[in-house]
RNA sequence: GGGCGUAUAGCUCAGUUGGUUAGAGCGCUGCCUUCACACGGCAGAGGUCACAAGUUCGAAUCUUGUUACGCCCA
């Protein structure tokens, strides 16, 4: 006997072991079977599980358990990324504790700690994955630091850099003064802050006492300015370009140059020129060949080429100074007040400077040509389709990459310096040494670049990777192309798009993927987006501690509706913790009403009307499940079998079958028992995908003929014609005698223990026939004594105590003679009246339009006016009834 | 400034090519401790589908504009 109510605490980790260990998740390259594969989205191995990755892979798990299911073989590579910066920091944070540097150690040394830290707590993403119940092929599992890995990462390089498409250059870059590192434009946010414009007079050579007047809001950049910029057609200016001014505390002399970078409506329509520290700057220092003065060193202090009381010192400790100093020499006239953009570092949270250094950087633009084609023709397609923008967007204004980072955690740049800064890519240091004896024509001593890479260009070649190349195994020819990518939009300029480029260049023009389907952000009930400093984190590990991990993920499917936020509230969860608690029960009740599974139960030979009703809309009901799944409608696939387990099953079928199993006819009862067994099984296998634990667990425990494990069964395969539409029409004929039945009694405050009989007035043959199969069950749903058919010459003689509803046509009385009253009887029936009137005049409306009559499709005009009929029958039954209590 | 998106019941949201008397869950009201389930059952209230104009026989659905909000990029 089951429980009285599903625990999930219990099954889910034992289930989780049971599953692993079977290796019902893995893959099987050897086998005929076509492949369906997803690509898992590395998760940061610093990380730990968030509401995005419970929403992500649930979604990832249910189209792989669903799509293992029917047969396809399945691969869903699991790994981690090694989170260069977020790794380097965490290890660097542990050793601080312990008033150690990483500088302490050296470089090896602490190489060997982050990978000690990654061998400890490196497994906690992973361990979290598995409580939430995901089948990836866990002994596939990679890191991008794996030593193949890693061999396709210097593989890679070395032929962009052949190709010329990976090429070392000093250019201004996103300088991170905390972590010491170039970072990306990626990895930069812009934050609106509030600050100041200082307008600074800078003295004209060679005319005492005239100034040209410049604004700022970095005044400490003052001390690199290389020129002044006035817009050619300006012209207040006009006689000033080509002369020079002085740099005030410098004493540098510096050009006045002409350039339409300079807006005449800002400021004073002048504009000072560092091309050294800004990225506007540097172009215009390009157009007119201008000295490029860096000032700062690595901490973004002030460095030797400043006067030298501002050597060594921080940034903005600097700008006071200068401002101070500028004031002093009668030279600041000004100071406003102004809301401007500063550039933050997403990790460290300080202040970017654009920052004169060598590094090495892709060129995108070649790369990003085929990778943006492959969308456009369709090869891959993005759903929803409307993201394709964004990613176009980026693909065509896209920026060479800056790929190398001064950090010691990562890929080491295969690049080794000769002597004199020759420097010679290869992807060992032998071939290095080779080809740098060939190029000096002896041996000398070589020093590899101490750069790493960025953390994205290994996972950029994930989809292959992973897979063994540059090694041509048979996992790269079976499982690439991938069929699907599922991720966040955030993650568009970083990952898909990077990997679509690379997959291409290096897979013959292959795209990794078919379809990239982008999900919501989940958010707090609010909308707001969770995040540690507004406290509005939901844990998801909480939340399946709390309600079980089932439905954690039903209810995450049920919000994952295209083109939207999920905005996650706890209630919603408490609620499909109730569904899993109803399919519990509804299991109980198959159990004691000795509902077990019979071997070779065939759906289509079923005969009660009650039977074959289900058995069509389990079919229907797994069509729509799969067919939503397939389509990436997640909502809808929730939807779909919440209603049909819950509305359809639980609520109408168990309910009608109670007779049959209280009953006395044998042979419906048999076979009432072995359809609800079946029923259930489907229901079982429908679910699974969604929500796996408690479906396995029942299917352990409902039948000793469930041999082997449910995510290891096929998804159930139920032609259309199971479905019986004469079937329907009968039940659904039932199904509305029962509820305005119903409806009735709840209105006349009849007490459920009272049984009243019903009359039928002039019934056509089907109907009687339909309610007569029926009768059992409208008696006990709708607690009726006896139901009678008689001819209209007997209304009068029933209508006395009777109230009357009509179905279908057919006016039904209700006998409640002791509850009746008069007064409620007669409102409820004006209601009907008048509501079905309105439909009637709306209607009329309709079909009296000419245009409408001549213009709509024939069916639908035909449609319409049955539907008018209908009311008007409906409408005059029903004031034939009010007519008569009237009369009372 | 450019782009994308959203406005539907008290709340959170469905509503796929225009043809419904606009749906669901939660919440709310009334009744029911009926032999699976009170994490339950039955019944019910609640919406001029943001606003305006247009296309159409017909608009929550298509077009344009207005308003409000959100996100991305500069």
């Amino acid at each position: 006997m089951l429980d009285k109510t599903y625990n999930p605490t219990d099954v889910e980790n034992k289930l989780y072991e049971k599953w692993e260990k079977s290796g019902a998740f893995a893959a099987h390259p050897e086998s005929k079977e076509n492949p369906y594969v997803i690509m898992m989205p590395p998760p940061n191995v610093t990380g730990s599980l968030h509401m995005g990755h419970a929403l992500t892979f649930t979604l990832q798990d249910i189209l792989v358990r669903y799509n293992r299911m029917t047969g396809k073989d399945t691969l869903w590579q699991p790994g981690t990324d090694h989170a260069g910066i977020a790794t380097q920091m965490v290890v660097e944070r542990q050793l601080g504790a312990q008033n150690v540097t990483r500088h302490d150690l050296g470089r090896e040394k602490f190489v060997e700690k982050v990978w000690e830290w990654k061998e400890e707590s490196g497994g906690t993403i992973t361990n979290q994955l598995r409580r939430l119940g995901t089948s990836p092929d866990w002994p596939r599992e990679r890191f991008t630091m794996d030593e193949g890995l890693s061999s396709a990462v210097r593989k890679v390089f070395v032929t962009l850099h052949k190709q010329g498409l990976i090429y070392r250059d000093k250019r201004l870059v996103n300088w991170d003064p905390k972590l010491l590192t170039a970072i990306s434009d990626l990895e930069v946010v812009q934050k609106e802050v509030k600050g100041h414009y200082w307008h600074f007079k800078y003295p004209i050579e060679g005319r005492e006492g005239e100034f040209i007047t410049v604004a700022t809001t970095r005044p400490e950049t003052m001390l690199g300015d290389t020129a002044v910029a006035v817009h050619p057609d300006d012209e207040r200016y006009q006689d000033l370009i080509g002369k020079y001014c002085i740099l005030p505390i410098v004493g540098r002399r510096i050009r006045i140059v002409a350039d339409e970078y300079a807006d005449p409506e800002k400021g004073s329509g002048a504009v000072k020129i560092t091309p050294a520290h800004d990225f506007n700057d540097f172009e215009v220092g390009k157009r007119h060949d201008l000295e490029k003065i860096n000032i700062l060193d690595d901490h973004a202090c002030i460095n030797d080429t400043a006067p030298e009381e501002y050597r060594g010192l921080d940034r903005f400790k600097v700008r006071d100074l200068i401002i101070a100093r500028m004031d002093e020499f009668g030279l600041l006239e000004k100071i406003e007040d102004t809301v401007h953009m500063v550039p933050y570092g997403d990790r460290s949270n300080v202040v970017i400077e654009p920052y004169l250094t060598d590094q090495w950087f892709v060129n995108a633009e070649v790369l990003a040509k085929p990778a943006s084609e492959a969308v456009e023709d369709g090869r891959i397609r993005f759903v929803p389709k409307n993201w394709e923008n964004t990613y176009f967007e980026w693909m065509r204004n896209i920026q060479p990459w800056c790929i190398s980072r001064q950090l010691w955690w990562g890929h080491r740049i295969p690049a080794w310096f000769g002597p004199d800064g020759t420097f010679f890519v290869e992807e060992t240091e032998e071939e290095a040494i080779a080809a740098a004896k060939a190029h000096y024509g002896k041996d000398v001593e070589l020093n590899q670049e101490t750069d790493v890479l960025d953390t994205w260009f290994s996972s950029a070649l994930w989809p292959f990777s992973t897979l063994g190349w540059p090694e041509q195994t048979a996992e790269l020819g079976k499982y690439y192309p991938g069929d699907v990518l599922v991720t966040g939009f955030d993650i568009i300029f970083f990952w898909v798009a990077r990997m679509i480029m690379m997959g291409m260049h290096f897979m013959d023009g292959q795209v990794p993927f078919r379809d990239v389907y982008i999900h919501a952000l989940v958010r707090d009930e609010n909308g707001q987006k969770m995040s540690k400093s507004k406290g509005n984190v939901i844990d998801p590990l909480d939340l399946i501690s709390e309600y079980g991990c089932d439905a954690l993920r039903m209810t995450l499917t049920a919000l994952a509706a295209q083109g939207r936020d999920i905005k996650l509230a706890a209630s919603r969860v408490e609620g499909y913790r109730n569904f899993a608690t109803k399919i519990w029960n509804a299991a109980r009740f198959c159990e004691m009403n000795e509902c077990n599974v019979i071997d070779g139960f065939d759906p289509k030979s079923v005969k009660t009307t009650l039977n074959r009703w289900i058995v069509g809309k389990v079919a229907e009901a797994a069509k729509t499940v799969s067919g939503s799944i397939e389509n990436y409608r997640f909502n809808d696939a929730a939807a779909g079998a919440y209603q049909f387990v819950w509305g359809t099953f639980c609520d109408w079928y168990l309910e009608l079958a109670k007779p049959v199993f209280m009953g006395d006819d044998a042979d419906a009862k048999a076979e009432t028992r072995a359809t609800a067994a079946w029923v259930f099984d489907q229901i079982l296998l429908i679910l699974h995908p969604v929500m796996p634990f408690i479906t396995e667990e029942l299917w352990a425990q409902t039948s000793e003929k469930h041999t082997g494990l449910l995510m290891a069964q096929a998804w159930p395969a139920l032609a259309d014609d199971l479905i019986d539409t004469g079937v329907e029409a009968e039940m659904d004929l039932a199904l509305r005698l029962i509820g305005n039945i119903r409806g009735v009694r709840s209105e006349m405050n009849v007490p459920p223990s009272a049984e009243v009989p019903i009359y039928l007035v002039d019934a056509t043959d089907a109907m009687k026939a339909a309610i007569a199969a029926q009768e059992a069950q409208v008696k006990r749903l709708a607690r009726v004594a006896v139901i009678e058919f008689i001819g209209a010459d007997r209304v009068e003689s029933v209508a006395k105590g009777a109230i009357q509803t009509v179905v279908d046509g057919v006016p039904v009385f209700v006998s409640v003679a002791d509850f009746i009253d008069i007064a409620a009887e007669k409102a409820r029936l004006e209601k009907e009246i008048d509501k079905i009137g309105k439909y009637i005049k709306a209607q009329e409306g309709k079909l009296s339009n000419e245009r409408f009559v001549s213009r709509a499709p024939e069916e639908i005009v035909a449609a319409e006016k049955a539907k008018l009929a209908d009311a008007r029958d409906t409408l005059t039954k029903l004031q034939e009834g009010f007519d008569r209590i009237a009369a009372m």
